[in-house]
DNA sequence: TCAAAAGTGAGAATCGGATTCTCGCCAGAG
DNA sequence: CTCTGGCGAGAATCCGATTCTCACTTTTGA
């Protein structure tokens, strides 16, 4: 079953050009039981569901799930990478619509704020919801999920820096990690949106915060 | 069992003094499923135990166990929310060596944060490992735990604003809260403190970053 | 084209852990 | 002294994840 060890790289590639299409075939049925996932987690409304659900609402079976995942918990971080992606694109999809770097953003700290906060009206799933589990079993993984949003909050920081409004001596990467970080767990620590508890943060109060401690003023 | 409602007043008294001996012993059986928790905690080096460990560790029965809690997410929750007042005891004491009220919250920020942050080698259980899995079952109590440590750093923010120093329009309570928030999450989402990778953010960077979100310079 | 190999559905079996339940036993309250 | 509630021991139950079995298709490779 494995040789691939001490086989010549030629014999690799005539194995992988067979494999494609089983390849193919197998990312097809991924993709139905993250849809499964994707579809439940809309109609619940929680993030809270059973393997089993997910195998119906596919029209698969328990053999073949684990056949194509390593677990619950693999299927859960492909959702969370997945979630944050989109997340990164939207955000990245609206801040450029602001011209001024500083401002821009600030648009994009509010919306990752908004994004983040647990809103069960939502039908974005409640990404923020996988963090906590995840981060217990697999932190390296949700370290590496975040990724593309400190990407994108590092570019975003660094035009910041081109503008000459960030603070000196600040890396952008490191300005980005703590702006994004700051959004991202503040939200998921208030309540929701609706809830207008004197007590809850709002983004514009974060986004105000996080302007000082990268601008300095 | 329950009849306190109707009851006169000189009833419940007799009750409660014929009672007391019994509180204080099911106190002191709490308190050794506390104890028993926190030592294989600190033996194993993680939160992930057993009730069944526990049971056996405190020389009790499960029988008792589910006498004196809810369930297990209950026994967490005693012991985080020991944990966070404890944080916050020994927090306050060291930052009231302090006399600038400035640097005081300096001193308990990066405290905060260095106490946050998960470290396998301290003895003082890695409280924030259950935050993750309480924020998931009881959010609310989470935030209740909380209280204690916000109070703190109400206070200190307080004492912050009559220096003259806290961002103009900004409520003692509300920049306590971001403070706080930031350097607890940061804190928990970077590695352990002798990761010397220079993505890590440091205690120092955070307090920083918060002191400038907080005074606005 | 054919036979071995790999994948799949259906569903039973196993496993790990929390939570409950059943028996007695024992100490303290009256 | 008796009665009641708390307790230890441990079996029984529950729930979900993960594995395994079996019969059947499809894909692959000579």
């Amino acid at each position: 079953m494995t040789a691939t060890e001490e086989d010549p790289a030629w014999k690799q590639r005539a194995v992988e050009r067979s494999t494609k299409a089983a390849k193919q075939r197998a990312e097809q049925r991924v993709d139905r039981f993250l849809d499964a996932a994707q579809k439940i987690i809309g109609a619940k409304g929680s993030t809270d569901f059973t393997v089993q659900e997910i195998v119906e609402e596919s029209r698969q079976s328990l053999r073949s799930f684990y056949q194509h995942f390593d677990g619950k918990h693999d299927l859960l971080l492909a959702l969370f990478e997945d979630a944050l992606l989109q997340a990164a694109g939207q955000i990245r999809a609206t801040a450029a619509l602001t011209a001024d770097p500083l401002e821009r953003l600030g648009v994009a700290v509010r919306l990752l704020f908004e994004i983040s906060r647990p809103d069960p009206s939502a039908q974005r799933p409640l990404f923020t919801d996988f963090a906590p589990r995840l981060l217990f079993s697999h932190p390296d993984k949700v370290q590496s999920a975040h990724a593309p949003l400190l990407e994108l909050f590092t570019e975003l920081m660094g035009q910041v820096e081109a503008a000459g409004r960030l603070r000196p001596g600040l890396r952008p990467r490191r300005a980005a990690a703590l702006a994004m970080q700051t959004a991202m767990f503040i939200a998921q620590s208030s309540g929701p949106p609706e809830d207008d508890d004197p007590h809850t943060l709002t983004a514009t109060e974060v986004w105000e915060f996080c302007a000082l401690g990268v601008t300095g003023r």
